[in-house]
DNA sequence: CAAAGAACGGTACAAATGTATTGCCCGAAC
DNA sequence: GTTCGGGCAATACATTTGTACCGTTCTTTG
């Protein structure tokens, strides 16, 4: 989780970046600074400038200067992040409080890695790993499962039956996929029956 | 890596169209056309202008005519907002396969809420809710606490004393907050002592 | 009140950029 | 062979676009 620095706007600054992030957010593109201009209700691009000059110093955008149209926000990268982390929660007894922004909840390095790709949770042998039904994990694809460490949650290709959801162990030439959920059994299979499709980087849960 | 709802490429056509995926999501805005021609070793625009031409007509881009710098890609909408969601994975038998992609993850419509903020949990009294110790909870401020349905996942503010991750629910005036593990007990308090703050709307657990 | 900063209008200009046109080459299809 | 489409080079051109400059007004701050 990286932090993103940023003072605080004017009403005319906030106003545009609002404006910008929903425009970006809506046609995944940056507008250009006379489409802001019109979109603000003025009549000169010089007040956009300005206004872009002081978002950039305040760290809320960034672009790329003589290009057209190269503007990014900052402030929520993506239009994902920057998600204020106000502390920790106590989900034991009564005891952490928090008080002020400590970091900002940045997703887009996850989301940034090329080839990743998600699966919906189908059962709940992954239960005691806090991985429930209807869950979206976010997996990356494994080239090499050699260097797979044993006991990391893997979607996994079973020769001839389907893909299924375990941690992974390597005993020599066998492979043992094993749930976490005391309910089901091991799997143990030959490693040529197995083919590890990816790797689990997060757990995502939409209530 | 892309894969193609849309009709077949040739070759040179396939490599301007990946080159563009790659840039894409490396810069996050798109290049302009002699900007291709450069990266595609050549002299001239013209040929872009075919080959994007050719991407258009087959359903593989798509860009506002004459404005800069604003084409967008529609092959496999992977980038920012969205991690193609391949299927469901079984974690019970072996039962469910995947092969092409059903829909997108699109993690957009949440992160944009405005006032989400984010929780480190701490703790494990909500294990049993599959929120684990290390997971980061994301909050949706809560302005009516009349209207929580009971069960809800919030973090409360209990006078003082401080926050917490419980069930909540309301048994006239008082408030219980229900922790999700048997070791922990009910904590019963009057409502005015208790200031409901967020409601959990998603988990994210990077592992 | 005075000073400073932010915001706005108007204008200008060079560079970036999309697009059109012409001609040539090459391989596949007929 | 001939035709046709894809690919390339070269050039030209009208917009789009970022940026700079000047002056005015307004709000905030000291």
């Amino acid at each position: 989780m990286t932090r993103a620095p940023q003072e605080p706007l004017t009403t005319a600054q906030q106003e545009l970046y609002d404006w910008l992030a929903d425009y970006i957010g809506t046609h995944r593109h940056s507008p250009s600074i006379r489409q802001m201009m019109q979109a603000m209700g003025l009549r000169s691009p010089a007040p956009i400038q300005s206004r872009l000059r002081h978002l950039q110093q305040k760290g809320w955008i960034t672009w790329q200067e003589g290009q057209a149209r190269t503007l990014q926000l900052l402030g929520d990268m993506v239009g994902v992040a920057g998600i204020p982390v106000l502390g920790a929660v106590a989900a034991g007894g009564l005891v952490t409080a928090f008080d002020d922004v400590q970091e900002h909840l940045d997703l887009a390095p996850v989301l940034e890695t090329r080839g990743l790709f998600a699966l919906t949770v189908n059962g709940d042998s992954m239960v005691d790993s806090h991985i429930a039904d209807g869950d979206v994990v976010l997996m990356e694809p494994v080239q090499d499962p050699q260097r797979l460490r044993n006991g990391t949650v893997v979607s996994a290709l079973v020769a001839g039956s389907g893909t299924t959801l375990k941690h992974f162990h390597r005993q020599g030439a066998t492979v043992v996929l094993e749930a976490a959920n005391p309910a089901y059994q091991p799997i143990e299979l030959p490693a040529e029956q197995v083919e590890v499709q990816g790797r689990l980087v997060a757990v995502w849960r939409q209530i």
